[in-house]
DNA sequence: CGCGTCCTTGAGCTTGGTCAAGGTCTGTGG
DNA sequence: CCACAGACCTTGACCAAGCTCAAGGACGCG
């Protein structure tokens, strides 16, 4: 029933802005291939990427109910993208069972968010690029897209960098640091965990803060379109 | 007509839980004064503070939603809370304006953690701080709690520094700092901003992240209340 | 008064940043 | 098919923000 909201996809190349700041978009995105990223900046150019939206999210579900966006959605990789018109989303408000499921998804979202911080704040560099190719690792597998523990990572280390916090040549060596300590293997867009326990130990890593036990209601988005 | 519902309030001292993390409480909380923190920790003790709430803050929405905690919610200072069931959310929920109203919540929490994140990975430690306390301002400010520019701030310098992401040693020198830079006053609980503007201007605050332009449902509560 | 909690300060060390150069890969035009 | 450009990755040397360990001081409470 969703599904039939969209009302065009578009392609966005990497790196091109999908929702600008301070904009009144009004349409919701949902990511149908490529990875997105929601990012916010300071004034002399430092980023911080703030969020990842995969296969089968919702980006900018805040703008239809808080009116402004305080941060800019960018394609991370090259990116399909669906629309529904916000007044969709009214009339999805409307209905008891949906308004639920929105509310889940932007807990769900927030609970990530709060990982990210605990992320940011306790882990050393290394650790937290390994816990959050874990995190990717659920995600994807959650929408089918992991094989044999291999799936499309197709950022720039500068783009990993601005999300974990760290420059670009500090994100090159733990990358190297998790190569050779034979926990994943990354070459052209493409990685892959070599033990996943192994990784997820080395971080302490724990799924359930993404809360995956339940079928989310992204997922059924993603899975009927 | 939400306090209406409120079935109790309790009063918890400085350290302890309110919520603990992984059981499924059968209440949401609704602080009415003091600070509350949303806790996450790693197995080495390692600990993070990923939000405070502050007196008109709901804090665990997402239990009657998600059905459990991936953290735990702490007394940071002495607080006075009061509950409702998550059988009165349900009601809540099956009202249309209040669904909104809740939804309106949890995303600008969510705002809110990602500027945090942003905080974490991009601004010096210092900055960070700065931020931190701009933010306590406006937020306290919406709820009447701000007199001359001055505050309770009633944490220890080890709780600033873990939700700062660094040490209380640090916490320390950076506190200092500021306050050799003539931006804040910090004694016995009470924070005073001596120059808003300057302290804004030092850290980039700009406080649209905190979507304080509307009235928000949380602020309906309090002064209700 | 004495104890516990919190705050303050110093010295040395480690993680991650900066600057700079060189290497690889891919796509394009001759 | 090769030469070249541009984007990305890799590596080294040095530097600084923030951490650790340790000791001492202030303050409030029983």
């Amino acid at each position: 029933m969703i599904e039939a909201c969209f009302e065009k996809t578009k392609q966005f190349p990497a790196g091109q802005e999908i929702v600008a700041r301070c904009t009144r978009p009004e349409a919701v995105h949902v990511i149908l291939s490529g990875y997105a990223g929601c990012l916010k900046s300071l004034p002399d150019r430092q980023r911080q990427i703030v969020a990842y939206f995969l296969p089968g999210d919702t980006c900018n579900l805040n703008v239809a109910i808080l009116g402004h966006m305080d941060h800019s959605i960018i394609a991370l990789s090259p990116c399909e993208v669906a629309y529904f018109s916000t007044s969709v989303l009214e009339e999805l408000l409307s209905r008891q069972a949906l308004a639920r499921a929105l509310l889940w998804t932007t807990l769900v979202d927030e609970g990530v968010s709060r990982e990210w911080l605990l992320n940011m704040g306790q882990r050393s560099s290394e650790r937290r690029m390994a816990h959050l190719f874990c995190e990717l690792r659920y995600r994807l597998a959650a929408v089918d897209l992991v094989e044999d523990e291999s799936f499309s990572f197709p950022l720039t280390q500068v783009q990993l960098a601005d999300t974990l916090g760290i420059t670009a040549v500090h994100a090159n060596r733990m990358l190297q640091q998790l190569r050779a300590l034979g926990l994943i293997e990354l070459k052209r867009g493409q990685l892959k965990i070599l033990d996943l326990g192994d990784l997820e130990n080395f971080c302490d890593f724990d799924s359930r803060y993404l809360h995956l036990e339940l079928r989310s209601p992204r997922q059924d988005m993603h899975h009927r379109t």
